[in-house]
DNA sequence: GTGAAAGCGCTAACAA
DNA sequence: TTGTTAGCGCTTTCAC
């Protein structure tokens, strides 16, 4: 049904590939003839198959976008901001969701590979050497991991994990949780990493809990051991978990912050809207989605090589930048002050929350050489 | 860099015919020439490109599903549904947001037509007639909209605001507003008729306020309205709405439900972590994903047409079926009976929710035929 | 069971 | 400025 250049040709009278011109180098061809063809185009409803221009081009002009889980709110922010940059570049983003399950990764990335010129791997829960092999197929930029010798824009939340940590030694607490996420989460390393070496210098026990499913399902699921444990402050892999949690120790009649603190992580829309409002870690995620869209699309034109030529490998890209995003603590009413310590009654309203780090996303960039 | 099928016909000693049916009719070849060609094929990491495929077969073997906006928590599940229905069914999704945005809606609808076997559109912002001229150009299930003519699915939100006026009038109020969601919205006219039927019919006045944007923002932005149209209920376009009127009215010192009554639409996870508790009406998200894919591929092999052929256009089906989905009155603690009138100190977090509509969904289904 | 050849819709040299 | 030609990677008749 859909119109093709033939028909478009046939009507306005004129070979295909000037056709073919008037859309894709309006410039070479006479005014007259443009109108021409336009209207008949128009009029037909002709539209160019861009499945076919890709075949020769090599570029679809569309960037693939693997995400964990689109139900996790940590995650619309980064699809958006990244939507809105490829736009800017003349770019449509396609969406795909993996139910954090590696395999359906692997086998969307390669069904999308074809069919965009790149693809950024959100959270990736498969391992490097899969990734690295991907990359040999398709142009990738990581997002929320590092694997070395790729592009990758990364959340600084050891750093954020840390700020936590030291917010809950501040207020007294020396018995602290960490709820792990998912296995194969780069994160999580990371966040584990960091959140063990700040208890153990501030003198503070660290309880890993984990790995659990990152969703508040799984937050709640861990009340009674968090209860059991006999912690005083609990640090949870995201704010889901973190939500989750407290809903879970509220059914057990342990409340939050007076009995137990409870940090989260991500800051989403959400972790305001509960009571009591979440003391989290926000990460930046729209600045990690269009960094990232800025990332794959930088060497925009040396992505695929001119005719006869194939893809471009990762290889070939002279440099490939690391980007490491600035996290921050926003302390809500979700921690306060070791019970049986000082007894306000409750966490005030206040002043409202205060940010540690400076607000924007002041990034650190670091610049790798990559063997050619 | 990625192998073509003439690398592995080149590499396996057959020729590119060969290697061709290994992979989309390997019943029709030798099992010895299969397996050698399957092993240079595994080899050499070649992988069938999708887009030369589809530009021979017709068939791409994906499926756009647009959606207004992805950080609304109504619509992750639908995805979720719909990609695992796709799945089943050898299908991969991909999504695009359109930020509630009708001329974003309508480019990328072009943009993917092109790239896809069909278009799930959800929600949609754009104008019947050119919903009708997308359907032109590439099979459409709508989603959430009743176009005539075209396969739709929809939830009917019409009964559910009966209900929720109804369970409004049964507690005693009689001064009831509705907040509007977005122009151009199905849903909306559906709701604003039926509750205004439904109040008229129990001899209450219903104000309606609006159009509105779909978002949390949106409803704490109506709090000081609600306050001063003197009214003692309120029916939300949605459950995100909902939430942020009731954080609004908070703000002003109004409480829910003791103040003023608030009920939603859609019962969004959140809509049970939020205090009070959200009553809302439930609408069945994830059956209207797993439906909507269904429709599409139910004439699968009839898409488009063999050797030649062009697409089918959507006229050529027989029928086109349209599927109205239940819904359901979830009544929680965010609804309470009219201020002065009995007292009991808050509502009850009592034996559960009550469900007023049988669970699952039963589904009515309108045939339709289409003249050809 | 396999090869040869045509062609899907389009773009990109090269001529004219 | 326009037409001609070749061919992107693949499937699909049709012979053999």
């Amino acid at each position: 049904m859909p119109a093709t250049i033939r028909d478009v040709a046939r009507a306005s009278g004129v070979h295909i590939s000037t056709v073919s011109r008037t859309f894709s180098a309006p410039h070479l061809v006479n005014p007259e003839t443009r109108v021409r063809v336009l209207a008949c185009a128009e009029e037909l409803g002709y539209r160019p198959n861009r499945a076919a221009r890709a075949l020769i081009t090599g570029r679809t002009h569309n960037i693939g976008l693997i995400i964990a889980d689109i139900a996790n709110p940590f995650f619309p922010p980064l699809i958006k901001a990244a939507e809105g940059q490829a736009r800017h570049r003349d770019y449509h983003v396609f969406v795909a969701d993996t139910n954090e399950d590696p395999a359906a990764e692997e086998e969307l990335v390669h069904a999308l590979a074809k069919q965009v010129d790149g693809v950024l791997l959100c959270s990736p829960r498969m391992s490097n050497a899969l990734i690295e092999q991907v990359s040999r197929e398709v142009p990738v930029v990581v997002i929320n991991r590092q694997v070395t010798g790729l592009p990758c824009v990364m959340m600084d939340v050891g750093q954020g994990a840390r700020a936590a940590i030291e917010h809950l030694l501040g207020l007294g607490h020396r018995q602290l949780a960490l709820l792990g996420g998912p296995r194969g989460s780069w994160t999580n390393q990371q966040m584990r990493r960091a959140a063990g070496a700040a208890a153990r210098s501030g003198g503070a026990e660290l309880t890993v809990l984990g790995p659990n499913p990152p969703t508040e399902t799984g937050g709640s699921a861990l009340a009674t051991q968090v209860r059991d444990s006999g912690v005083t402050a609990v640090l949870a892999y995201n704010d889901l978990m973190a939500i989750g949690l407290i809903e879970g120790l509220d059914h057990l009649g342990i409340r939050v912050p007076q009995d137990v603190s409870v940090v989260g992580v991500d800051d989403i829309a959400l972790s305001r809207l509960t009571r009591p409002k979440l003391t989290t870690v926000a990460t930046p995620t729209a600045a990690a989605g269009r960094t990232a869209v800025d990332m794959l699309l930088q060497h925009d034109s040396e992505l695929r090589p001119r005719g006869g030529g194939r893809a471009a490998a990762v290889g070939d890209r002279r440099t490939t930048a690391q980007v490491m995003l600035q996290t921050e603590l926003v302390i809500r009413d979700s921690t306060g002050p070791l019970p049986g310590r000082s007894r306000p009654g409750s966490v005030p309203d206040g002043p409202g929350p205060h940010r540690l780090a400076d607000p924007g996303s002041p990034t650190v960039t670091t610049g790798g050489v990559v063997a050619s």
